[in-house]
DNA sequence: CTGAAAGCGCTTACAG
DNA sequence: CTGAAAGCGCTTACAG
């Protein structure tokens, strides 16, 4: 039996009393000795720190941030659609990179796409307190989160904008990541391009479909719906419906796929039926190991440590008590050729 | 100017204290009533959650812990190396996962490898009152966490196991997975077979160069010392290994990477030279697309949301008071041809 | 510069 | 079944 875990509940964590006591001092001197020893005399603040040493004093921010006037609990709550998605790793990364040169800490939760589960954990975050929310919201409509942030929540939206609240968000620029994409497969000789792409009714989703639609207008080319398809659930799905959408009667000779999980099926559903050669194909964000296989995969890519860097400095600009008007932060892509992208249309 | 950011620091939140006066009834009744609503009666329930809706009342979960007798704040720390690493993104997953059935939410980190940094973010958890820890860690002793542990902190380790700390443990079959791998490329008729992974003070990369030595030896085969090379830095520096290592005077006819990073850096650096079809290669760890590359990748693969999953496991038995002798959980890998690993050797 | 006292928002014996 | 009181570990006016 370990004696460690045997004992977790009997031994105590030494308190500031107990450290007082020790010291031979006040409570106030402790905390202030503490929260850094300013106005305290050189005797005490070494007397003090001896008895920390020797209990193995841990201060309680809990307690602390409590009583504290700001209030302050040196946490924030990041929501994302799936922590496992690289993409958001790379955003969240972005945010603890930012957070952690302030000290703060981040409490990270998948919402799945699922508005309940989202407001679900906006309310566990507020119950601990956290200083700010940084979210990729799935929800059609933001208002649940008016009155947190009438009660002093700071809140940032990445990836997608809010809707029915206005507040700071740092988005890629989808829409114009999508045009070039399609301009860039226009530019190649094709005419039928095919979309697929997450249901319209996730923000980046609709964004580049507009874009896709524009841009095919701008060119006089009429839309053919039966092009355009939104798999229901990504990876094995979005391999059907990439392998559906070639095998019809009338197929696309490009595709644009609209987010990374739908690129990856895409492609590994195109070199299923030999056609990568053959079928072009840009993809939105970039995928791992996209310059390894054969030809390349084209992507506009995104920057989702950027995403993530410039929402969590919006968030502690409006924690440090910034009260300008809502800001827009639209991160630009980056068109990557690396071969699928290139492949000739028949125009 | 948005309103309700201008209005952050004037508008407070209502107290428990509030919901009673306006409910007519004390501050017990409202804590009774908000903690389940047990033996309060139905009449006062109503009232009091007629007042909670109408003051907009959120339980302060921070106040709360610290006044409770189970002490539990419903949140735990994970310490990672980094979160933008997939393997670590679906580790993560796996703990959230359980977490999430217990109403338990995560505060996670990136250690970037560094000892330093691991010991900041325990300490930081550990201010927040954290319920438990599970950490994949980077130290080469982690008696550091003997005092909080003593202290109450649950622990379980993920991906490595503990040093001089008697601690849970969830951990892939390292060794074994290597000489998987490492038998998979002496059956396919190779000799000289290199190995990339990380320095061998992280526990992953010891155990499974240890499982290539062991493999080698049970053949009679004399290890190269200059067939085994330690990246420092993964990803361009891992690149720049593999190149020297298959450019030198007598080099390997098949690889073993011993981390995702380093294989997918290895994968480059084998199709930048065009030997794809000659050196053999089985990576540790599976890398996205590695089925769509050609050849298509052969990895050992682990199973990082089994992981996380266990891990959460074996650490929220603990914060139930479960003392009974450490437990070790070995997950076992799991080969998968692709064609890299098939490649033939000259023998 | 230091300490005694009040109190952050809550839970929990205890008495009624 | 309900409420008044004490107190979790800390910070912060306030007085000395």
């Amino acid at each position: 039996m370990s004696p460690g875990q045997a004992e977790r509940q009997r031994v105590r964590r030494p308190t500031m009393r107990e450290v007082a006591a020790v010291a031979g001092v006040s409570l106030s001197t402790v905390s202030r000795v503490v929260n850094g020893g300013a106005g305290v005399k050189p005797e005490l603040v070494e007397r003090v720190q001896g008895a920390v040493e020797l209990l193995g004093y841990r201060h309680n921010l809990t307690a602390s941030s409590l009583r504290r006037a700001d209030r302050l609990s040196a946490t924030i709550g990041v929501i994302f659609e799936d922590v496992s998605n690289p993409f958001f790793g790379s955003v969240h990364r972005g945010v603890e990179d930012v957070a952690r040169d302030r000290g703060v800490l981040t409490l990270v939760g998948s919402s799945d796409e699922q508005p309940d589960r989202e407001r679900e954990l906006a309310d566990a975050f507020m119950a601990r307190g956290v200083d700010g929310l940084i979210v990729a919201s799935a929800v059609r409509d933001n208002a649940y989160l008016l009155r947190e942030r009438a009660a002093g929540l700071a809140l940032a939206f990445v990836d997608r904008p809010p809707r029915f609240i206005d507040a700071d968000a740092v988005v890629t620029d989808n829409a114009g990541g999508a045009r070039t994409a399609v301009e860039h497969l226009l530019a190649a000789g094709h005419r039928r391009i095919g979309f697929l792409g997450d249901r319209p009714d996730v923000f980046t989703a609709a964004e580049r479909l507009r874009g896709y639609r524009e841009t095919l207008a701008s060119h006089d080319i009429a839309e053919d719906v039966d092009l355009v398809r939104h798999p229901q659930f990504r990876g094995v799905d979005a391999y059907e419906t990439t392998a559906a959408l070639l095998a019809g009667k009338n197929p696309p000779t490009a595709l644009f796929s609209g987010q990374n999980l739908i690129s990856m099926a895409a492609v590994r559903a195109i070199h299923a039926h030999g056609q990568q050669h053959e079928i072009a194909l840009v993809g939105f964000d970039d995928i791992p190991m996209a310059d390894v296989i054969q030809p390349g995969v084209t992507v506009v890519a995104q920057d989702p440590l950027a995403l993530g860097r410039a929402a969590a400095e919006l968030l502690f600009a409006r924690i440090d008590g910034h009260d300008g008007p809502s800001r827009e932060i639209v991160v630009p892509t980056r068109l990557v050729e690396r071969g699928s992208g290139e492949l000739p249309g028949p125009g």
